[in-house]
DNA sequence: GTTCTTGCAAAATATTTGCAAGACG
DNA sequence: CGTCTTGCAAATATTTTGCAAGAAC
C-alpha cells in the first residue's frame, strides 16, 4: 500500500510532508528520530509541520511513537499485519537503532486484583546483531 | 533504613535536599514526579538541584527514573528486596500514578539470533484498582 | 469556496552547563 | 581546609499555540 492509499483511506489529505514521512517510513526497517526524516526528505518543513504531521498520523494508527529515554524519541510506520498486536521495541545501546521485532512473542501479563491493561509497552535495551559482531 | 544510612551506604553527603527525596519516596508507595516531590519538601530547591540530586541518586541506584512519556517523568525508589529485578511498571490512565508491580512476572524474552539484551523495560497503562471501583 | 494544512513568530516546558558561594565531613 | 553541592543565570532543546496565507478537495 502507497502513501497516497493510506492517507486516503484515513481521508487525510494528501500533502507532500506526510506523503514524504509516510513513504520513508514505509522503505526504513527501523524507527526513525524526526532529524532523520528531516534529512530523508527532499523538501524543507517546518519542525511545526513535523510535530503536527506526526500528531495526526499518531492518532490516526499510521505510525507510533517510541520514546526510549526522555531524550530519544523514534517514529515507525503501523505494520498492518501486526495492527493492534503488541510488539517489543529494541535498541541497540552501541548504534541506538530502534526497531520494532515482530517476531518476538509477549505474553499475557497477570495483574493483581482491580487492574486492567489497556496497552503494554516493552523496550528491551541490549546490542543488535550487526553491533555483536 | 533511613535516608541517612543510604546516603552514607554509598559515601553520598548528607544534604538535605537528597534526604527529603529519599524520605519522600520511601514513604511513598508509587512514584512520583519532580513536581510532586517538591511540592513536598519543606525546603525550597532549585530545579537544578533536582535535576542533579535525581541523577545522583539514580547514578548510586537508589531511585530509578521511570518514563511514561517525553511529558510524564516519575522517579521510584529501587527496593532492596528486588534490587536488580526487572519488574513491571503501572500507569493508570485515570489517576496517573505509577507503580512498580512487584508481585508481577516478568518472563524472559527470546530475541532474534545475535541479539543480547541487558535491560527490559515494561510499562503497563491501563486502570489501577482504585479508579476501576 | 470551504475546510484543512503550513510557516512563522512566540511562548511554554524541560534539561544542561559554568561559575561563584556555601555546606559537608 | 579540601571537596562536593547548591543557586543563579543563561544556554540548549523540545513541544505547543495563534494567526494569516496557502493548498487540498
Amino acid at each position: 500500500m502507497k502513501a497516497n492509499d493510506i492517507l486516503n483511506k484515513h481521508s487525510l489529505k494528501r500533502t507532500s510532508c506526510r506523503e514524504g514521512i509516510i513513504n520513508i517510513m514505509l522503505n526504513a526497517n527501523k524507527a526513525l528520530s524526526e532529524t532523520e526524516i528531516r534529512e530523508s526528505l527532499t523538501g524543507n518543513y517546518d519542525r511545526t509541520t513535523f510535530y503536527r504531521s506526526f500528531k495526526t498520523l499518531e492518532e490516526h494508527q499510521i505510525i507510533h511513537k517510541i520514546v526510549v529515554d526522555n531524550l530519544m524519541v523514534k517514529y515507525a510506520i503501523d505494520n498492518p499485519t501486526h495492527q493492534n498486536k503488541e510488539h517489543v521495541h529494541f535498541c541497540c545501546n552501541d548504534c541506538h537503532t530502534v526497531q520494532c521485532m515482530d517476531t518476538v512473542n509477549v505474553w499475557d501479563i497477570k495483574l493483581p486484583d482491580g487492574y486492567t491493561s489497556t496497552e503494554i509497552e516493552i523496550l528491551v535495551k541490549g546490542t543488535c546483531a550487526i553491533c555483536r559482531k
